[in-house]
DNA sequence: TATTGTTATACTCTATAACTATA
DNA sequence: TATAGTTATAGAGTATAACAATA
């Protein structure tokens, strides 16, 4: 718990810093660290809320999809709000449902097409996790009031703009990962 | 690649959202949402430029605490800055190890001390990675002006701050999880 | 006794590829 | 052929616990 010196809140980069790596864009490199350092905290907190209900951030996410989608859907649609490949989404709904969180209810018209629904049990355990998430994520940004908040956002998008708009023109792989957002 | 609906940049709660969990405080759950997007986002440019070495950020961050500290250190020291366990840094410098990058060195006094080191052939590269994510770190805030990433900067660091005292105070786990920063 | 490190095991998540069945 | 889903395998990273050696 106690970390070491260059664990200052936020991270600030010194002289040594500039002098190791002159190129560096000082601000630049601090704006990421500092992302990185907060979004991990922050999915800690979450994933500690979560434990004792013995789900994963990953996992609420899809049950939390299917609430928010109000009606059973299909697997890619899962795969595609969670940034996940199919494989994983056949993962996930294979673990949900030994827990009788989820159920696969046949597609009305295509055979070839599985749905994905919330059990009567899930509904209710949806409804006490989430806003204990909300609640979490309120008091995290609890010191930042209205306006800071929308501009934490605001600078967040362009941050998001930026990346996609270059991850595109290189051609490079999406961003892909998890989204680890927490739909609702 | 395309997304669906909810991947608007940045990350926005409509009124559905108000609607279905009216105690929530939607700046709030934005500012985490779009915190996490951009944060996979960014560490997902990481990864994809430390692939054509072969290099995962975790190990680049092990060989980085390495340069950064200059002369060979103990096992607990990096487990310190990375923040993670023992056996996890027993496995990462025997990975880094296995690939003739980083060398265990007896400790000079103490015998129950290992130092890692850096090896010679480790050195050049590591001079040659971090520029490259540097670089990157200055493309993706590259939209956002110098006054601007010091203001995102010091609102994550309140951030932080907020996280970090409400665990202490509730005794609850510390963040743990990886550091995911790139010290140097 | 407390610390340093190793080893082994298990779990989450991701990625990939081969496969079946359907459209 | 293209899409939907399953299955198997591999790997990264983390957590935990048991363990040996040393301070």
């Amino acid at each position: 718990m106690a970390r070491d010196a260059r664990d200052s809140i936020p991270i600030r980069l010194g002289p040594a810093f500039e002098r190791s790596w002159p190129a560096a864009s000082i601000g630049a490199v601090e704006c990421i660290m500092n992302l990185l350092r907060t979004a991990d905290w922050a999915s800690a907190r979450h994933a500690s809320l979560l434990r004792p209900y013995d789900l994963t951030t990953t996992q609420l996410g899809v049950l939390a999809i299917l609430y928010d989608a109000g009606e059973p859907i299909p697997h890619h649609v899962i795969g595609t709000r969670l940034l996940t490949k199919a494989g994983t989404v056949s993962w996930l709904v294979d673990g949900l449902e030994r827990r009788g969180l989820v159920r696969r209810v046949p597609h009305p018209t295509s055979r070839r097409t599985v749905l994905v629904a919330l059990t009567e049990e899930a509904v209710p355990l949806v409804r006490e996790i989430l806003p204990l998430l909300h609640a979490a994520d309120r008091a995290m940004v609890a010191d930042l009031n209205a306006e800071e908040q929308e501009t934490l956002v605001s600078l967040l998008g362009r941050v998001q703009l930026t990346i996609r708009m270059t991850d595109a023109c290189q051609g490079d792989s999406a961003p892909g990962g998890e989204d680890a957002t927490l739909p609702s």
